[in-house]
DNA sequence: GATATACTTCGTTAGTTGACGAAGCAACGG
DNA sequence: CCGTTGCTTCGTCAACTAACGAAGTATATC
């Protein structure tokens, strides 16, 4: 039952969900999902770390970055479940073409001019 | 996005996973639900009210008496998925084994026994 | 080592949520 | 009608949460 609500809390935040599926297109460093949602780094690092915990995605630390991605064959029989019925529920989700398009953005550039957009802000 | 999001809330509650489970042996008037919850009929009814306007549960009325069963062929394919899924990771959960055996108890009594131990509470 | 960079932790603040009880509404029973 | 009963709505309160920025930690780079 606990694994199962850190499940449903975890995915019954917008800005999750949205940090979630800008996985889909593979693994993406913080600083990326930074940039991605323009909220402050304290913001998504919580946001990612939540994510983490339920069992939803999967770290990785190279150096100073955290990369995320996609929970896989690692992960809890119950996240796996509950990955792959959030991504076939929301597969083609109208309201997240501009994610995909401010995504796509993001995956083209370099690590270094993300962290320096970042930084700007 | 809307609709994943309501239906993602409504799951993120013990409380509200306990009373949409309540319903896996078949309908349960609101009242039932209250004894079984053992909490205070408007909390009840606002929780069912928000696993119904998710789409996760079906209600029907009857004279003064509130029916609900779980979403069947009439709800959306979202909550039809998300209740199949719901269902499928809480199978046979351990913390739940309580609650079953309370819920037989309620079930087996009559409505009007039921509202009587309601409303002495 | 010193500096910068990527991220985390902490404290604060505004908004949300779950619980309750009181009061209201709707349906049946006298 | 009038009271009772099952449920809902409303107001309140305590607890939680998402957001931020400031300060801290860890890892490169000079």
């Amino acid at each position: 039952m606990n694994a199962f609500l850190d499940i449903t809390k975890a995915l019954s935040d917008e800005t999750r969900v949205r940090a979630l599926l800008s996985l889909r297109g593979g693994e993406l460093c913080l600083c990326q999902v930074i940039e991605f949602l323009g909220l402050a780094p304290s913001t998504v690092s919580k946001h990612m770390d939540l994510l983490h915990r339920a069992g939803l995605v999967e770290r990785r630390k190279e150096g100073r970055w955290q990369y995320f991605r996609l929970a896989g064959k690692e992960s809890s029989r119950e996240a796996r479940g509950a990955l792959r019925w959030a991504l076939e529920a929301l597969r083609g989700e109208r309201s997240l073409k501009d994610d995909e398009r401010v995504l796509s953005g993001v995956r083209k550039k370099g690590l270094e001019e993300v962290s320096a957009c970042y930084r700007a802000s």
